[in-house]
DNA sequence: CTGAAAGCGCTTACAG
DNA sequence: CTGAAAGCGCTTACAG
């Protein structure tokens, strides 16, 4: 790969000091419009590209954010990671991608590198969170959000799904339906999403002043399968 | 997030040039033993890690490549983002990723986004792609393979699957085990593959003595339930 | 309006 | 063995 022109080149070419590129280039107001005009078309014919390597340095941000997961092949992981890229994107952000695939030796790489290339963020899309990172993490002050996940400290958020309100949603849904006996199927690992949900679900249907039956809520499997 | 530790800082605490540091960190042959032990010490208890931006700057690559995908929720595409990633990793490079849906505008952008950072090479992990990334990246002179795809060009590269020798080993597979009536069922599509991979079952057959029969033969939908 | 200077964090010849 | 210098590509006060 050829070197790329840089700031100087076009510089040279147009006969002017790279500052005055540079300003140019971001749109500068301060410089005269007949310059800039030209620099700008020199710009392109050559291809230019600021480098964000070389901006980064002198910002002290490197518009990246990393994204840790365990299984990139996983759908529902993919899916989000698919929303945060696009995100990421309009904002002008790129992003890392790396999977621990729950192994804390690759947790401890990850942050590594996710800390020498000076990301911005971490974002870590799988309820399972292994605290390395959260510890890692924190101790470099990089910000980071979880998701589904809380976890105290300055550095770190967490995007959650509002369960109960999830919950209220369905069962209103049906009842608007027409439905009267509607039955709640979740997951026998009792998480708190579950309770969550079941909870919603419930209070919504004593709202409606229908009895709570206990036979109607079932607790299997946590798969497509479990729920037949 | 606050300023990470640089090499002049920990050059300042043991009282050496940063020079000296960057030596020592690198593990110079050529700077005095005990001088880069308190280097080293220092560096770990101030949890300095080298910034890659700075050393991208000076070393004209980053250590980075690109991963472009059309949709990253895709399972076949994660299997192979999941091997990209692991093992661009063992080799100290990081993955960007980035997903097109197919849609031109977002191809071009992510080209763009890619060059602005400079990443060493690009990756495009699905059959089919667009050509822009061809156009766009040979100019570039970026690096770029492809897979299951071939295209000419000094910079681009295709890793595919040798889908006829599959064909054959998987007849093989049959015939070994005993079965003497084994069934072909491609893709109705009748891309390349499925001709590879027909050709290579034929083959085997053929040469087994075997009867080259026809109506075992079916062209269909290439999902699982085609195959029913 | 524009250039020279300094600096972001690093590496590496070049002189001591 | 070590430091000062130059330079990677950029940005932005500071003087003209």
């Amino acid at each position: 790969m050829k070197r790329p022109v840089s700031i100087k080149d076009i510089g040279r070419i147009v006969g002017v000091s790279h500052s005055t590129v540079s300003r140019a280039l971001r749109q500068s107001p301060v410089v005269n419009a007949q310059t800039a005009e030209r620099i700008c078309q020199v710009a392109r014919e050559q291809g230019y590209r600021a480098s964000l390597i070389g901006r980064s340095l002198v910002m002290r941000r490197s518009m990246t954010v990393g994204c840790v997961v365990t299984d990139i092949a996983d759908p529902f992981v993919g899916g989000v990671v698919d929303g945060i890229e696009k995100v990421a994107n309009q904002h002008g952000y790129a992003v890392f991608l790396a999977s621990s695939h729950a192994d804390p030796k690759r947790e401890l790489e990850v942050v590594r590198s996710f800390h020498e290339r000076r990301v911005d963020g971490v974002i870590v899309p799988s309820s399972r969170v292994g605290f390395q990172y959260l510890r890692h993490l924190s101790a470099l002050q990089i910000p980071i959000v979880l998701l589904n996940n809380q976890h105290p400290g300055a550095y770190t958020r967490s995007v959650n799904i509002d369960n109960l309100e999830a919950g209220r949603r369905l069962t209103v849904h049906l009842l608007e339906l027409g439905h009267r006996r509607v039955a709640y199927i979740g997951s026998r690992h009792g998480n708190q999403s579950d309770a969550d949900r079941l909870s919603g679900y419930r209070s919504v249907i004593e709202e409606a002043g229908l009895p709570f039956i206990n036979d109607l809520v079932v607790h299997t499997d946590p798969t497509p399968p479990g729920g037949h």
